[in-house]
DNA sequence: CTACTTGTTCATTTTTTATTGAACAAACGA
DNA sequence: TCGTTTGTTCAATAAAAAATGAACAAGTAG
């Protein structure tokens, strides 16, 4: 009943059980579900590209949770698709270079948020300038200044990541 | 029945309220629940040092919370207690250097976590160099390198970032 | 000693987030 | 055309994370 020589056999073998599980603790600290971590765990220890429904069979997770994990690692730049000419159904491998990861995710996870934060600082400035007590006024002046110097401080740190990381 | 004077009406107003919310919106980014943004916030738009009860009061969040949310904050040097000869009960202000912030949270939320993958990879080492299939062996030393060399650049990255906040 | 204040702990409950799976769409071939 | 394969969407459910609040400890004052 069982193909030994395709490399679906419905279960992980330990070393990928542990290169899986590495990545579904890293992507935790991401704040990345945890099938996402599976997801880019198998692909980052398979030396051929994988289907949609490889990884559903291998890692017993529902075609829901493959295809939503597929479309943020796609966003993320984390995996690509691979084309093939004889076959209709898409393959992924991923992306192992850092510069390439890290990019992605600053891009997509972490540049929206500053983007939004310097649109509340802004309002923020506008209520402060209502306070009628000058002295209430100014210590709140001093505030907003400082959260606007976190963000440009931010804005200035990241490019500088991507270079240290880019090779 | 409400004393008008004291700065203890058990809600916000609305700069306040704008302050705390982006503060809560800032520690999501971070995976932090949000009674840590709004603690750290409501004492960022203060000019006074609060006590917990006045955190539990003025936020309408348990002791619970306030406890723990202090807890974790003075952890991350965020929040300082400020030391009263007059009063028994400690009052808190919030640390306002951004290099202070990321120090604390460089030390406490990632190299915690850098340490952890540098053992897991130990393992993973371990398991790879018993895969029978030389190929196989050899394609998995090259993924397990790569994941090396993304601790490595980690390692690498967080002290430029420290440095480059300073100030 | 008792009553009160301040704060912590942690089992339970609530809220939030992720996953599932059924329904659907699109592309293909017979 | 109809049946099959491949993949997406999203409402319902399950799982994970956070907040609560009661019980407790330690300190203080009367």
């Amino acid at each position: 009943m069982e193909d030994l020589l395709t490399s679906n056999p419905g279960e992980l073998d330990p070393l990928e059980r542990q290169v899986v599980d590495f990545f579904v603790d890293g992507v935790r600290v991401l704040g990345l579900p945890r099938s996402i971590g599976e997801i880019y765990g198998l692909l980052f220890v398979s030396q051929s590209a994988l289907s949609l429904d490889d990884l559903v069979q291998r890692l017993a997770i529902s075609k829901g949770s493959a295809s939503q994990g597929l479309r943020l690692l796609k966003s993320l730049g984390a995996v690509r698709e691979v084309e093939s000419v004889t076959e209709r159904r898409t393959y992924y491998e991923p992306a192992v270079e850092l510069k390439r990861l890290v990019g992605g995710f600053i891009r997509e996870q972490i540049r929206p948020h500053l983007e939004s934060g310097k649109t509340k600082i802004g309002r923020l400035t506008a209520t402060a300038q209502d306070i009628g007590d000058p002295a209430r006024r100014k210590f709140l002046g001093e505030r907003v200044e400082r959260l606007e110097s976190w963000l440009r401080s931010g804005g200035r740190v990241l490019p500088v990541i991507q270079k240290l990381l880019g090779q």
